[in-house]
DNA sequence: TCAAATTTCATAGTGATTACAGATTCTTGC
DNA sequence: GCAAGAATCTGTAATCACTATGAAATTTGA
């Protein structure tokens, strides 16, 4: 295997930086719709058939262009909680409580993210980025739980735990709605109600992995 | 006030009909891309600007033309039904059950629905005209369980139980998962602790838990 | 340096959507 | 019934995202 070290490599990278960088301006400045995708090939100094060589998935991609970390490190959280739903939701709630005060607090980010936000399209594109997330979070679930891959409830889980930030994002206190609702997913999908003595006739196999708190 | 007895009402009307019939026939036909709006608009009988009077959303609207009565039931359901959460949970069950059936049974709906769910443009457009109940669903809620509308715990659920369709329609059983969901949605919302003697939420079929592959 | 592979480009589409401005059709007061 | 006047319909032409194509320019490897 050849070093990706040529300097056909270093051009690409460059002009796939100088378009998205372009774009992004652009966006900022007079909004998504008023920018079209000739000024943005203009400013980057390449013709619009090679923004479309770039990025082939159309114009909204041109705003999400780094996205290949926030998905490990969501991952990375669940791999190393307590083996059960409990667990797992309280490293999920701390991972998104971190997550959610670095964009509050980060200045260079409001603008973007209100970009975002009032621009449907990319508002729609987000919200897939993030759910694309969803069947590889029910895997780490399922690993960590014990569970099936499939166990509709672990699929379930992800979807509403990722579901989260964008519902609690509208409350007037995220943090607290964050923390209340897991709550409430933590009361469902926890262990069984408080059996007084009798762990009772185990219903599947896949039961004995809950660790009561 | 004056009736809307009118011909050009009628005239309206019809011509709305026509170009959303003509629309599904090509699109069952030929698929979603494959025709333009043009054909649309010949087959119809009305020119492309018409259309787009009558469509200003989009091509894909004409695919989604009549709402109004899913919203509706929806919210009579909630509306009837007992006033607490896990009262007003078992009545969204019986509701999302029925409406399962009666899109899995119907033979016409076959077909239009794999239309919609291969084609992203109108899977996408579809999940945001369901989604749209949210709001509506969240004060329905709000006001059987005596909450307030802006109740985060009232608008996650809210959210949660119109995701579920989709979420369910993927499992082998769906009719299973959505009662093994909402089975778990009701110990998370339900009331604080559970009673030691009474039974409490009234039988459903969410009891069993994880399926054995 | 030479040739193959890769990248970029200008040109010319297609198809959705909108602006416009002149017809056409309906309603309504008489 | 009839003449405004409003609402609706139409073709034309434009913009914009995106694609196909074939040729030119660049990079790489030898």
């Amino acid at each position: 295997m050849t070093p990706p070290t040529g300097r056909r490599e270093r051009k690409k990278t460059q002009t796939r930086r100088a378009l998205s960088d372009a774009a992004l301006r652009l966006f900022l400045e007079r909004g998504y719709d008023r920018v079209s995708v000739k000024e943005i090939a203009d400013a980057a100094d390449v013709s619009v058939t090679t923004l479309f060589t770039y990025f082939p998935e159309g114009k909204h991609t041109l705003v999400f262009d780094e996205d290949a970390s926030r998905e490990e490190s969501l991952l990375a959280a669940v791999r190393q909680a307590e083996e059960s739903v409990p667990g797992v939701l309280d490293a999920l709630q701390a991972h998104l409580r971190e997550r959610f005060r670095f964009l509050e607090e980060s200045r260079d980010l409001k603008p973007f993210l209100e970009l975002v936000e009032s621009t449907p399209e990319l508002a729609a594109h987000a919200g897939r980025m993030w759910l694309r997330h969803e069947t590889a979070l029910a895997e780490a679930i399922a690993l960590r739980t014990g569970r099936g891959p499939d166990d509709i409830a672990v699929v379930a889980l992800a979807r509403y735990v990722l579901d989260l930030p964008q519902l609690a994002r509208r409350s007037p206190d995220p943090l607290a709605a964050l923390d209340h609702v897991i709550g409430l997913l933590k009361r469902g999908w926890g262990p069984d109600r408080p059996a007084p003595r009798d762990p009772g006739p185990p219903p599947s196999a896949a039961d004995g992995q809950v660790r009561p708190p």
